[in-house]
DNA sequence: CCGAGCATGTAAGGGGTTACATGATTGG
DNA sequence: CCAATCATGTAACCCCTTACATGCTCGG
């Protein structure tokens, strides 16, 4: 799974422009997929020059001209082999993970202000998805709220673990 | 946070080969953190380019002549300013969670067998961290043990709302 | 004799990031 | 007038992946 996958995804719902691609990519999809400009556009030209996709420029009144793409045929076949495809497994890739593995070289202070900020910025993504979850979920399908759920879920996990550790260095070290 | 960074932290505890280094790359680092050979000799020689680790050659009998790296003076202090150097948030991408987001595009049927697989999956890396989480909680720093925790915790939240979606899914639609 | 484990590397290519470059319009 | 939003793109670079290439030794 790559750009193109979701990008082709994205425009199976609905003709785009790369700026409004750019807005799809956020919750509950950033949760588990990014982009940003500098792969959008390169991605489109590259899909259109395969022929997966088609340019219209629309011209707007008091907003700049904008390029919007459709699918073609192509590109629904295309989007069916990735929806065919083995389904890869989850990247999980934590920087801040990375520093407790190595924690003996840090002292307890640093560790606690370390997980304390961990701490409040995943609060701080848990709220947000916590919103969209109670906004949203009457008018989606079963299978896509799995993606607010497990967000939502891995996050309170992730809180209530890190606190639980949290406590227990406080305890034993001040 | 990249290779070499983490490679450096490995290098810190004690002087490694490049076969030893991607053996440490398994459990628990590997949760949150891999790289495969060829990305960990092409690191080493870029390290040791920049001065930040040491080779010796060690000849061993009834087995190949190994690279054994250490960390000099500079690489201690480049590991140090990687540990002050802010730390980035987590990374989780998942094709699962894309596939399950474009599910309009997909019958229940698919769905079903798609979320039964990663439940199996996912539980199969669970029992793997249970394991590790039983045999060596004991001698391991607080800090640490968040490492085995979280994965341990993040492994069972997904279950847990997989089984649930599953039972919504097959509930209303079988 | 063959496969598995030990051991080190290279080369090509893919896929992404960040920063730069441009420019229009709207609202405060 | 200035900041924000809309809008599109490029260029340099980074980092990693996969596959290939080599060769030794031990145990069955």
């Amino acid at each position: 799974m790559n750009s193109q996958d979701v990008i082709l995804g994205l425009l199976a719902r609905q003709p785009l422009s790369g700026y409004e691609i750019k807005q799809k990519f956020e919750m509950p999809l950033s949760f588990f997929f990014d982009a940003s400009f500098g792969t959008i556009y390169p991605t489109l030209a590259k899909l259109e020059a395969q022929g997966h996709i088609m340019k219209e420029s629309v011209i707007q009144e008091g907003r700049p001209n904008k390029n919007v793409y459709s699918l073609t045929d192509s590109g629904r076949a295309q989007f069916q082999s990735f929806l065919e495809s083995p389904i890869e497994r989850d990247v999980f890739r934590s920087d801040f993970l990375v520093r407790m593995f190595f924690s003996e070289f840090l002292d307890t202070d640093t560790q606690a202000d370390w997980i304390r900020d961990e701490i409040r910025k995943t609060e701080e993504g848990g709220s947000h998805l916590q919103q969209m979850r109670q906004l949203v979920t009457e008018d989606m399908s079963p299978a896509r709220t799995i993606c607010l759920d497990i967000g939502y879920e891995l996050n309170a996990a992730k809180t209530r673990t890190l606190k639980d550790a949290l406590r227990r260095i406080t305890d034993t070290t001040e």
